[in-house]
DNA sequence: GTCATAAATTTCAAACTTGAAATTGTTTTG
DNA sequence: CAAAACAATTTCAAGTTTGAAATTTATGAC
């Protein structure tokens, strides 16, 4: 019947690890958010997408650059807008699009919480040695071209 | 002021690839198995948990599997109960304690959709070579240890 | 110019997810 | 034993996420 396919196999052996990994790192990330700085992860996700362009995206750039849906990325925008974080603007020249960007206030604090999001990052993965940190970023730069 | 340490930052640079490889990935995922198989991620992993430990698990027990709360284990597990995919059974000797397990329905729909979702893993990362598979593996499962 | 098509965003319902609080049951300890 | 501490699960409110449908605006074909 189902030939077991041994490649096939091992690629999901890798994805199994390779999904623990990530959700374990994520739950950690999301826990030091919120305890730390009273932000969440998706909040924080926006906000660097924001500051990466710091002229300013539009919702769809926006969905684009994280990887969520439309729907998604107007909600999360609709409380970053609310908490003063971040503005919208409609463009002069398509008045369909929309324009969001960080304002000051929403600059300042993402500067505060990505120095502390480094350093989080640099201690939840310390155990990873210098060449396996290499080598990873290498394999996942190679998959991540499609 | 910030002295920018460069360990951090490389760390941090292999983070940004680990979640865009593993989003992407989820993201196909979760449209092959809507499109195809008329089911989620959550409920897949669920009933994959279930295959795994065939004679029942308690409710934290999968929670802990996942890596996802006990409220989240609960409510995956009410809606596959009432596709009749799962059946709850109460221990008895602790009252407290509920196994999980899948339901013969369940079993069988599990088995088609693994072998479905196994084949799609193994195209989605099909341009792997084997040599990066095993490194990916071996450094992912280091990771994985804590 | 008009109309069909396409594009950008929002709205919506349903599902998922979280963490805290509540519930129920067990165990430990004074 | 009584009561405090602990454990397993569910409930709950809030937030996140999705994909589809609706809305608004632009563009291309005729």
């Amino acid at each position: 019947m189902n030939a077991p396919d041994p490649m096939a196999r091992r690629r999901l052996k890798m994805w199994v690890r390779l999904l623990g990994v990530t959700r374990g790192a994520e739950s950690h990330l999301r826990k030091f958010l919120r305890v730390n700085h009273a932000t969440t992860l998706p909040r924080f996700d926006v906000m660097a997408a924001l500051y990466r362009r710091r002229d300013g995206v539009t919702m769809s750039e926006l969905g684009r650059m994280l990887l969520v849906s439309n729907g998604n990325a107007t909600a999360v925008v609709d409380r970053l807008e609310q908490d003063g974080m971040v503005r919208r603007t409609q463009s002069e020249t398509d008045r369909r699009t929309v324009f969001v960007a960080l304002t000051v206030d929403g600059l300042a604090r993402f500067e505060g919480l990505a120095t502390a999001h480094e350093a989080e990052i640099g201690k939840l993965f310390a155990r990873i040695s210098a060449a396996d940190l290499d080598t990873l970023t290498e394999i996942l730069k190679r998959m991540g071209k499609t």
